[in-house]
Parts: C-alpha cells; sequence; structure tokens
DNA sequence: GCAATAATCTTGACAGTGTCAAAATAAGCC
DNA sequence: GGCTTATTTTGACACTGTCAAGATTATTGC
C-alpha cells in the first residue's frame, strides 16, 4: 500500500488524529505520549510539531471531535416531545457516551485541558455550544411543567452536574459500581422529573 | 532551631507529608514532583523512597487523610434533625470543602490515584467509609419521608453524584462559574428535597 | 562499652517525557 | 530551473519516577 518511508507523509495531520485516538483509548491519557504518536505515524518525534503547535494543542482538537459528537447526540436524543422515557433514554445515552470511551470523556471534561493546560478558543466554543444546546433542549422539553419560581437554566446546570457526576464516579471507579448504575441512573431522573410541577 | 544538615532527618516522614500538601496546593498535581518535594525537604531524591513505596503511595496518603477530614466534616454537618436548610447547609460546606483546595479534591476523587495509580487498602477503607456515613445520615434525615418505592441508597448516592458534579465542573472550570453556584446549589438540593413524599 | 544489625540517606544511573534550534529534504510557484 | 515555503529530521536540554549499590547513623544484643 503506501510506500516505505518517504519524506513526506503526505497526511500526517489526519493522521496524527486518527492515531492520537487509537492512543487514548489503548494506553489512556497518561499514556498518550508525543513520542509514542510520532513512532505510530511512523514519523520522526518532532514532526508532529508542525501540524500542533504542542501537546496541549493536539489534547484540545481530540476533545473538540468529541463534543462535536456529543452535541450532535444531544440533538439526536432530546428532539421533539418531552417524556420522562425520553429523559431516561438520554441519560443512558449519555453514560453510554462516556463509559464506552472513558478516556475520552476525561479528555473532554478533565482537568488536564481545562485547568493544566488551556483549552482552545475552539474547544470552548464547541464545549459551550453543546452545553447551551442541551440547556435549550431540556427547557423546551420541559416547557410550561415548571414551577414560576425556577429558572430553566438552573435545572439544565444541576441535571447536568447530576449526569455529570455519575459519570466521573463510574469512570474513576469510585463509590457507584456497574450494576448500581441503572438503579441510580433512575433515581437521577426522578429527581430531574420531581422538579416538575405536580404534573399537568 | 534545626541543625543544619544533619544525615538523618529524624521527622522525615511527616515533612514529607506536610510539604507535600503545600506543594498539591501551589503547583497542582502535576507540579507535585519528589524531587521537589525531596529539596523542599532537604533531602536526597531518594530519600522519600524509604517513608513510601512509590509516588502512588504518596498521594494515596494524602488522600487519605483528606477523606478523613471529609468524613469529619460530613458527621459534623449531617447531625440531628433534616431540614431543607440543614441540606443547603451541608451542600455549601461541601462546595467549599473542594473549592478551597480543589487540587486535593481532584487527588480524593481524580483518576490519578483510581485508574491510573491503584488506591491503598486504607485509602479505599476510608473513602466508602465516608460515604456509607454520608449515606447512613442522609437516610436518618430523610427518615419516612420517602415515598415507599424510594431505596434511600439509591438517593444518597444520586444526590451524591450530583454535588460531586457540581464540584468538578467548578473545579475544572466548565460551564459553571463562581457567580451561578449559589443559585445552582440550591436548585440541586430543591431537587434532592423533591424526592420527598409530598410533605409530613 | 562494643560489635552486629537494621534503619535511613546519598550518589549514580537509566529510560522516559515535552519541546526548542538548526539543518535537511521535498513540494509548489513564477 | 531557481526561489520560497512547507515538512521532516537529528541533536540537545531539562525534567520526571525509580532502581541498585554504597555511605552513614541509630538501635539492639551481649
Amino acid at each position: 500500500m503506501s510506500r516505505p518511508a518517504r519524506y513526506h507523509h503526505g497526511d500526517l495531520h489526519s493522521t496524527l488524529l486518527r492515531e492520537a485516538n487509537r492512543l487514548l483509548d489503548e494506553d489512556g491519557i497518561d499514556g498518550l505520549s508525543l513520542r509514542k504518536l510520532a513512532e505510530r505515524a511512523g514519523v520522526s518525534r518532532t514532526a508532529p510539531y508542525h501540524h500542533f503547535r504542542d501537546k496541549n494543542a493536539l489534547l484540545c482538537a481530540l476533545a473538540t471531535q468529541a463534543f462535536s459528537q456529543l452535541d450532535e447526540m444531544i440533538g439526536r436524543q432530546l428532539q421533539g416531545e418531552g417524556s420522562k422515557e425520553r429523559i431516561q433514554h438520554f441519560v443512558r445515552e449519555y453514560l453510554r457516551f462516556a463509559t464506552e470511551h472513558p478516556e475520552q470523556y476525561e479528555l473532554m471534561f478533565g482537568r488536564t485541558i481545562w485547568k493544566s493546560g488551556a483549552p482552545t478558543e475552539e474547544l470552548k466554543a464547541v464545549a459551550y455550544r453543546s452545553f447551551r444546546n442541551y440547556a435549550e433542549r431540556l427547557g423546551s422539553q420541559l416547557q410550561g411543567r415548571l414551577p414560576a419560581d425556577t429558572d430553566p437554566l438552573r435545572v439544565a446546570q444541576a441535571s447536568w452536574a447530576t449526569v455529570h457526576g455519575l459519570c466521573r464516579l463510574l469512570i474513576d471507579g469510585i463509590y457507584v459500581n456497574r450494576e448500581d448504575i441503572e438503579a441510580v441512573s433512575e433515581q437521577s431522573v426522578a429527581l430531574i422529573m420531581a422538579a416538575l410541577a405536580p404534573s399537568a
């Protein structure tokens, strides 16, 4: 197939992203070193630096991709009429998203990027966008069913925190184990739905 | 004061823990290197290895200390009669605990220990204990006020996830900012309290 | 008190990391 | 074809965790 070692790779940028995702899955966020990545791409240690300013930029690119997927998922799951079943289903999908690629989820929300490194403008944009997307769609799902003194934005923030916290506890292997997760997520949805006015 | 450079430090173990906590606060979990730590303690690079098997063991010791504090705080805040005010106050205290020493909180619940490294038996014990403590105390606070089909353990898990998720989003600097936090935490408590039977 | 043992600490070394500078190579353009 | 620009490479530096072997002190047995 590919010629055996041309000087110019030809498609390094996307190859790096692809292999980086694989490495992330396999070796985790710490196991992802630029040198290993370069080797996998069949290229010298410093070659990646001409496609990403530094490691942080690479990670931000990965996270940005992932947020796009998440945003798409949110749009797909939270459309149409709101119901407890639909929200329960969304939560299940969210948990699946997080647990199927835990290292990716960690990268998206973890401190590696947001604290230690510095999130790209592009990443911040898509991250905030996906939250706004969630808030709006959840808001319209609960349309007219919230008590008057309840701000839909607060419900969105609190419920996201709940699901996010669930994912973190689950992914990091603390407290909540896989057998409980279904019951806990149901309970969480119950909490969210309980915020509704005593039914319409 | 201290003699200027004896061969035997005399109190290295506790000095290491103390300085490690300072380093954690100042430079974060990544900035905490054993070499810097050794230098601060006025000792050679490998001296700490005679007191902690490896870096993971040191971090586990720090986390264990922190969980003890948290456990103590839980016992202090969640005693006596249950009320919305008391729970709201607990949540505020929890948020304060997490945000005043974010790096410590990250260490306690983050993947550095639970995923990448391996939690000590001692750490696991105190971590689980503090959750059980929380679950029991919250359970007795909500005693007799929960619907019959609602498992108090699930409520404990779900509510912990909510508060934990809030802390993570806040600490890592995503979505929730400091100004919103009070309102969001109130909303979260509202969600938790909404699980109660339509009042007693 | 003194020798043997154990605890503690040091120096040297190794493999691994991210990243910079300077040189080499290839591609694209006029 | 020659110039410019985009890629890629080699070499180097400072930093990391950790192991092995030796130096030093404390502790124990007699």
